[in-house]
DNA sequence: GCCTGGATCCAT
DNA sequence: TGGATCCAGGCC
């Protein structure tokens, strides 16, 4: 089932985070069709959260998508060289989104194959946001786009992760956010807990 | 306009 | 541990 918007319109990133765990996301590049599952997030709480880049209420070109009614894709260029996806959640103005940093492939091997330059498999583990674009083919050009096109867009396969197979632990790359860098936003599917 | 540094990755 | 690589955002 293709998750509807409401779905990303709840208030709550950090449920979300979590909940996004196990659901399956899908990248239709060019008529080629890529599918992984959700291994590893992060949620960015908006306007009260220094790691976020809509912190403050910051509202720049680049940060205008965060404000828009949840379930759009949030699609920057990070280090110069990496797209990192994320997922807008929450209402229209409120900025909260979800870094997308671990997938795990299930189809479309032979193009992540031909994206990544590696001998991937299926049932893999791709570990950080930049190969997780890298490995679905996302690029910019997939910023702002609905999360309910042809495009780009998740689905509920029924894959339910147990609490206790959910390893919670503090953002990566945060430092720059003070007390934020600290705050359990970030979650993973346990090693080999997914069948 | 210029300058700084970043929600990374990989080889060394 | 550092180099690649480039643009957003802050400050002048």
């Amino acid at each position: 089932m293709i998750l509807p918007l409401s779905y990303y319109q709840n208030e709550d990133v950090v449920f979300l985070a979590r909940d996004l765990l196990g659901k399956s996301l899908i990248t239709n590049i060019g008529g080629t069709i890529t599918r992984a599952v959700i291994a590893e997030t992060e949620a960015y709480a908006g306007e009260i959260d220094k790691a976020s880049h809509a912190y403050g209420g910051r509202r720049t070109n680049r940060t205008e998508v965060m404000f828009r009614a949840g379930g759009v894709s949030y699609v920057y260029l990070c280090y110069g060289m990496h797209n990192l996806f994320n997922i807008v959640t929450g209402p229209e103005g409120i900025p909260h989104a979800i870094l997308i940093r671990g997938i795990i492939l299930e189809d479309g091997i032979e193009s992540a194959r031909n994206r990544t330059g590696k001998n991937l498999q299926k049932g893999q583990l791709i570990e950080g946001p930049g190969n997780t674009t890298k490995t679905l083919g996302i690029t910019r050009e997939h910023n702002g786009l609905l999360l309910t096109g042809d495009t780009l867009w998740l689905e509920d396969n029924g894959i339910v992760i147990a609490p206790e197979n959910i390893v919670v632990s503090k953002r990566i790359g945060v430092d720059y956010a003070g007390d934020d860098a600290h705050l359990p936003y970030r979650f993973q599917i346990k090693n080999n807990t997914l069948k």
